[in-house]
DNA sequence: TCGCTATACTTGCGGTGTCAACAATGTTAG
DNA sequence: CTAACATTGTTGACACCGCAAGTATAGCGA
């Protein structure tokens, strides 16, 4: 009886049915990106975001807080992945003349190297799963709904305005 | 030169960029809503989201495997995210009189009182997440559009009809 | 110059989740 | 009946990540 009550309201949420649907897509695809990752190349979905992001920085390098920001992981978290990245020699530190404080990370050509290979398998899973199941407009809405999520309440992901 | 070569390519993969709207704004998410309830109930999302299909289950009971499948968590997980609902006396487990191997885990009246405290909060939560961001067309079409994800490869994510 | 505050980063600790291995029970085929 | 296999669940070892606290440097005002 109690559980009738309980589901009538529950089907009446539809945040609650976006916000359960996000969640389990997370699990899903998650566990199935990682996994393939893992075993084609040894990295994490982090460890790849890192990868890119050096990739696309200025000079291959960026300061962790940065980098960071960008990856959405705490500053600890950041500490210790790239600890990984340089034990395998993908990633080196950096320091920086004007800021004794600063640590950059910067991509090496092996690290390079390894982030163009696990791209090219990375990008054709990702395609995928999303190209198999939507088409290019649900793709660009996709998108948009989805990146609205972090607009206004996190000043964490987003564009280090360099200027 | 290889950084814009790399960057004009990432421009060009909607995927791509698909895949990390849904990373950051699941990062961002999860630690917003997961802080609040943390802090309100002290409960996890994944224990809520466990509160949530046992009230809604039949008897309040549902085999662990079936659990497991449904907020998508390992067979592991479950037991050790029962195992602190357990000690909280929120869930107890009850054993099946027809096959020895499976436990259920049931709601307890204690369990089934956190849940609805739980609730409450965490409902207003996601509504001002969701809802401050989204108009009606557009969270149905998150839902569908989320729920798209993973209708083939798992059969995991699913509706225990509690009629 | 002397604090005072802010920032960059690291480390210790604890929580959480996965995988592999295992034990126990059920099921099915010969 | 029995041997092989599948299913349920737990445990140990481990990886990952966040928070709080600590260190070091920078910057700023008096």
């Amino acid at each position: 009886m109690s559980s009738q009550v309980l589901s009538a309201q529950l089907a009446v949420e539809p945040e609650l049915q976006a916000w359960v649907a996000f969640l389990r897509a997370h699990a899903s695809l998650t566990r199935q990106l990682s996994a393939r990752l893992e075993a084609a190349h040894g990295l994490t979905l982090h460890d790849y975001d890192v990868l890119v992001q050096l990739a696309y920085a200025p000079d291959r390098q960026l300061r962790r807080v940065d980098l960071a920001r960008s990856v959405l992981l705490s500053p600890s978290g950041i500490t210790r992945l790239l600890d990984g990245l340089e034990r395998e020699g993908w990633v080196a530190k950096k320091h920086c003349a004007s800021d004794a404080r600063v640590t950059y990370a910067a991509l090496t050509d092996a690290g390079l190297a390894k982030f163009k290979a696990a791209r090219k398998t990375h990008l054709v899973d990702i395609e995928a799963v999303f190209g198999s199941r939507y088409s290019s407009e649900e793709l660009a809405a996709v998108s948009s709904l989805l990146g609205r999520l972090l607009d206004s309440d996190e000043p964490a992901a987003c564009l280090q305005e360099p200027s």
